[in-house]
DNA sequence: ACAGGCATGTAAGTCGTTACATGATTAG
DNA sequence: CTAATCATGTAACGACTTACATGCCTGT
């Protein structure tokens, strides 16, 4: 018997599914598309890791199928015992992993740069979040009635946090740029 | 032969790891702490990660040993070949790898609990942000001198970015639990 | 008819975490 | 002398990406 006690925390992806399907049920594809449109900014997932996973949480009695449709759509739905364990992953696990950000990761090398190139990359660094920022805003203020329901809600108040942290580094990189000019200045 | 042409894209431990060969010799540890302490708050990586790395590295000359202290601790150095690939990589690699935040996943599933539920885990939230935040204006307002030199400029630039970063979240938590409140007035 | 999007899955390989395992040096 | 910290590594497993592979509907 060299049975293992299994996942004791991490695990983002199987909860974010659960979560989703605690609300209403979804297909493997919907899910995909849920994780790149909605959930995205915080955590992805392609399909490749959906399905095998929607195969274990079905095996594990957390979701189960709920109907079928045309080109063999299948939707699940979360059980009770589902439901619950979304709830306990809220209330019990405080994930605290760390950030990961990679673009970012190149800019403390910048400095082995020309300082004009530098400023170029920090420019390309602050389109890239200007961009998001702007899908966003135009998000937030679209014609979606955000207060309809609490899951809508929710989903207003998580694209907040995307906007305040895309505004904070657009406006960080016009800091960096500007401080990567004094720097040139005062070592020259 | 069966020759794969290797690492098209990602692989940002690597470039990390090299990047700080680049401006000076390092062991193993070492890599694990600036890992841990400077790099940390954008990407993270365990020592169980860098030992192999630092094999593969050398085996493909872009690192090399440089010398030998107690403890069998052993320092590399960026070989020639080693800092061009960080250059390059500077130059060519646009990573533009998603973000990944574990504990903002949870608040897209908040609106399950009681409005009251919600308002205490957005406050763990904000305090895990709050004290990072803490973590980082220490440092930069410290006995630091930022502008010693170019690599120090660029650190004090990096960490101005998870400053910035880390002030928008607690800012968001703050206005997220007061708009769980409203969002609580509306619909009851 | 055919293009585009819907829909599901598998395989191979890399990346990343946790646990295992060991030992040397230094400070108190 | 003994605890803490320095220091390096391996193993097992789980997570993630990319590529492969297939086929069905619907709109034009």
């Amino acid at each position: 018997m060299s049975r293992v006690v299994r996942n004791s925390l991490p695990v983002s992806l199987r909860h974010g599914i659960l979560g989703l399907l605690a609300s209403r049920p979804l297909s493997g594809y919907d899910l995909t598309r849920e994780f790149d449109l909605t959930l995205g900014h915080v955590w992805s997932a392609g399909h490749s890791q959906i399905y095998p996973e929607l195969g274990r949480l079905a095996a594990e009695g957390l979701i189960e199928p709920f109907d079928s449709g045309p080109r063999g759509r299948k939707r699940y739905a979360a059980t009770k015992a589902g439901r619950a364990e979304v709830l306990r992953w809220l209330r019990e696990d405080d994930p605290g992993r760390e950030l990961r950000v990679e673009s970012l990761l190149q800019g403390f090398f910048y400095w082995m740069l020309e300082p004009a190139e530098q400023i170029a990359l920090i420019a390309r660094e602050r389109a890239r979040h200007a961009s998001k920022l702007a899908g966003y805003e135009a998000l937030a203020t679209g014609d979606i009635d955000w207060m309809a329901n609490a899951e809508q809600h929710a989903q207003r108040i998580m694209l907040e946090a995307g906007i305040r942290y895309e505004r904070g580094l657009v406006e960080w990189a016009d800091w960096a740029a500007a401080e990567v000019g004094r720097g040139a200045e005062v070592r020259s």
